[in-house]
DNA sequence: TGCTTAACCGAACCGAACTCAGATTGGTAG
DNA sequence: CTACCAATCTGAGTTCGGTTCGGTTAAGCA
């Protein structure tokens, strides 16, 4: 029963509104405790209007992890490009990661909280070809910093080791900070961005 | 409205049961996914049996997540102790981390994914009674790694930093890795203990 | 001025967690 | 052996929130 889901974005489309307010709203409150028709009230539209733009309350949670999978590549990219050494692209790639907004913040959040989401496969078409997408953005950002890490132990410049489990170690300790890291908190994002890099540096010595 | 809640395990109790067929179900298909009445059907008992052990599905979940946090500490504690060095303290817990089951497996998973509930307060009494004790757990756990990154760097052992933000990162290691293992998998937990070992030693050092 | 279509809505639907008002059952005291 | 109490369990609802249905409104355009 394949409903009507406008993808191209019209000049009052309200999807833009949704997604901010949804991100908000996730990111603050928790995607199961946030009601979807909440959501439509802070944009000022019915429940109902909600479905004219994602087919359902997952399908728009899996648009904001794609989204944010998609900016992050974005930027990695960007910054690993024109380094001197695999060192430096370690750093910049640290850097590129922390180089977020509160917006990005909340994102983050979102993203690492439902991870597990894109494990199982998912009833309706829509939402299941948004979670292969994420899925294989999940992957792409593993296969940089693999790479990465490879361009390094060949270079000489970090020690020869598995770098399908060292990408795991690093990911794993940039990324963590999304679970417990507010904006507005005690630590600041320069401050974690730098002892990241440093613990980096040492896990690939 | 406080209902009735059997808290002391009765002789025919099939709490233990219904904890065992919601780790299997919250761990494989996920908490979201998983209907609360298959739990009922797995054990054998009809749906509402279910609240005469527990308050609700996401009390159930919340007992899961404590009971494995306690198990976790006692494990680093009795890995921890008699150990020569911080060094060897720190081997000590990264393996007893790994010291799992099939079962375990499943509960690290189920924990690490539902973290960020313990974050907002729930409405039920005794749910937010569990969510309270769990956060206690995890900042047990905490604590724990903290001190130890305390110990090795007072001893010289380990480099002095801020022991919060290392013994985060060493967290951070260790726990990732029940967000992508299963039981059965291509990679042996031994492998893995290895690696993410050698990587904790080489952060602090 | 009519036509198309993106944007929207009220009312109804539905599934799954949960409540209610009792019924069994097994151990135990008399 | 019987009466009783507490633990255990149940079928029949209720609720709540995401979703569907069957349309209406309004902006852009020939």
């Amino acid at each position: 029963m394949a409903r009507q889901v406008t993808t191209t974005e019209g000049p009052r489309s309200k999807r833009g509104l949704i997604l901010s307010a949804a991100i908000e709203s996730f990111g603050d409150d928790g995607f199961e405790l946030t009601k979807w028709a909440s959501v439509a009230d802070k944009v000022g539209i019915g429940q109902t209007a909600l479905y004219h733009y994602f087919e359902s309350k997952v399908h728009c949670l899996l648009t904001i992890m794609s989204t944010e999978l998609e900016r992050s590549i974005a930027l990695f990219e960007e910054a690993v490009a024109d380094q001197e050494s695999p060192a430096d692209e370690l750093r910049a790639a640290v850097r590129a990661a922390y180089d977020v907004g509160p917006r990005e913040v909340l994102q983050m959040h979102i993203l690492q909280s439902h991870m597990d989401l894109l494990a199982t496969p998912r009833q309706s078409e829509r939402e299941e070809a948004e979670r292969q997408h994420a899925r294989e953005l999940v992957r792409g950002v593993e296969e940089r910093w693999t790479s990465l890490v490879e361009r390094g132990m060949a270079s000489g410049d970090f020690a020869r080791r598995d770098p399908v489990q060292t990408s795991r170690m690093l990911l794993a300790m940039v990324v963590s900070v999304w679970r417990w890291y507010r904006h507005g908190g005690p630590t600041s994002l320069e401050d974690i961005r730098d002892f990241v890099s440093a613990s980096a540096l040492r896990v690939v010595a």
